[in-house]
DNA sequence: TCTGGGGTCCTAGGACCC
DNA sequence: TCTGGGGTCCTAGGACCC
């Protein structure tokens, strides 16, 4: 009675997402080069998606937004709307749930779906992806990509094969042909580092890697990352997302247009920056005695420091505290920042219990506050309740906008 | 060309305990 | 008394991904 299904996985990969999503919604910028990460003239933006148009020209993600302007200076330029996003993101995500009881959003433009046993329902493999691209299609304008194989490995890496708007199966028992195919940089886990590693051993194909065995890979990589490699290369089904992760972490970063220097702008950036944490943390019910503080410099090298506390962090003045001690702790004064950030680790579920005593009872009530502010600006989103040095900064942050940057140079 | 923001996992060393 | 080994927690930095 109780057949056992070969196990199949879909990865669908959303093709440019943020760039189609606003070719849909604005019909003007379809069939040209849209880049989405910022307008020309926005300092230290990066480009975040570039259209198949755009890349035409060899605008890519993650290159420095001034580099794409010049490589296409008639593109249409775009800051980037991620609500909008995040809402298209997931309708999407509920017409995979229509396919399958088991989807894993892996980010806001990808998800795997587990199609094992669906057959019935919905037809072999390639109908039911052809139907999930309709779907799609339909209801969001969008095109997508799929991998589909019997593990999520090797469906994550097929959904790549062939774009936009492909499908690709690999068959039972060819996965390690299908590894071995590839070139290095295309496996998922291999990064710019571990290539020119790679590169030093020796080791420039698949082959060349699919030959050295686990004792040598873990010799010349470490225990973890060479075992990765090792099954990498063999379309191992060890390989799995979506599992709970170990350390969760919260977090918040701003690159700032200017570079900081200046203590008060500092102090306003990391009461900012705690707002932001806090109220995720709140939002998600959750809590964390683990405060991180990231320091990025003027010339790119980036610091950080943590500290553990028995107590948990429990509202923003709290994390305020918190990170102007670990900041006059870590910063190499005078140097110009670039970059501040503040986030939490070790987060844990806020309902755990927690001793008592703990808990003092001046910032339990200040927490309570706060959580009741949080919870009446998410049920009214025009309702802003804001410490006032707060909205001071917002106001000068307009008027950096429009002014020209030189009040804040040598002579600012 | 001049480098975003949000994450996860790993490594290595030190502290501390048994 | 001159020195073991395992476990856990913590910190800083790095690699990688979308």
């Amino acid at each position: 009675m109780n057949r056992i299904y070969e196990p199949v996985f879909f990865h669908i990969d959303l093709d440019a997402f943020f760039a189609s999503v606003e070719q849909h919604d604005h019909p003007e910028y379809r069939s040209k080069p849209v880049i989405v990460g910022g307008i020309p003239g926005d300092r230290r933006a990066v480009v975040s998606t570039a259209s198949y148009e755009a890349r035409k020209y060899g605008i890519h993600s993650a290159m420095p937004l001034s580099r794409a302007v010049e490589l296409c200076p008639g593109g249409i330029f775009l800051r980037s709307n991620h609500r909008r996003y995040s809402e298209v993101s997931h309708q999407i995500m509920e017409i995979f749930s229509e396919f399958s009881p088991s989807v894993i959003r892996m980010s806001i433009d990808e998800a795997f779906i587990d199609a094992t046993g669906t057959e019935r329902l919905f037809g072999p493999p390639l109908e039911a992806a052809q139907k999930i691209k309709r779907r799609i299609r339909e209801e969001t304008g969008l095109t997508v990509s799929i991998g589909i194989a019997g593990t999520m490995y090797v469906a994550k890496i097929a959904s790549g094969y062939k774009k936009p708007d492909g499908i690709t199966i690999v068959p039972k028992g060819a996965e390690e042909e299908f590894m071995l195919s590839l070139p290095l940089e295309k496996i998922w886990g291999i990064g710019e580092k571990t290539l020119d590693r790679l590169k030093k051993a020796g080791i420039f194909t698949a082959k060349e890697l699919h030959e050295k065995s686990l004792n040598l890979l873990a010799a010349l990589f470490g225990e973890s990352t060479g075992r990765f490699l090792y099954n990498a290369v063999r379309g191992s089904k060890e390989i799995v997302f979506g599992e709970e992760a170990k350390n969760r972490s919260i977090s918040a970063e701003r690159t700032y247009r200017f570079d900081l220097t200046d203590r008060y702008d500092i102090e306003t950036a990391f009461m900012e920056l705690s707002e932001q944490v806090i109220w995720r943390l709140h939002k998600e019910n959750a809590r964390s005695r683990t405060v991180v503080l990231k320091i990025r410099y003027d010339d790119f090298r980036t610091v950080t420091v943590q500290e553990s506390s028995d107590v948990p962090v429990t509202n923003t003045d709290d994390l305020f505290e918190r990170c102007k001690q670990l900041f006059s702790k870590k910063y190499e004064s005078p140097r110009g920042i670039r970059l501040l950030g503040v986030g939490v680790s070790n987060v844990e579920d806020a309902d755990t219990p927690v001793q008592a005593e703990l808990f003092e009872s001046g910032s339990a009530k200040k927490a309570r506050l706060e959580k009741a502010i949080f919870d009446m600006e998410r049920k009214n989103q025009s309702l802003k309740i804001r410490k006032a040095r707060l909205l001071a900064s917002s106001r000068s942050a307009t008027e950096e906008e429009q002014n020209s940057p030189s009040h804040h140079g040598l002579n600012g």
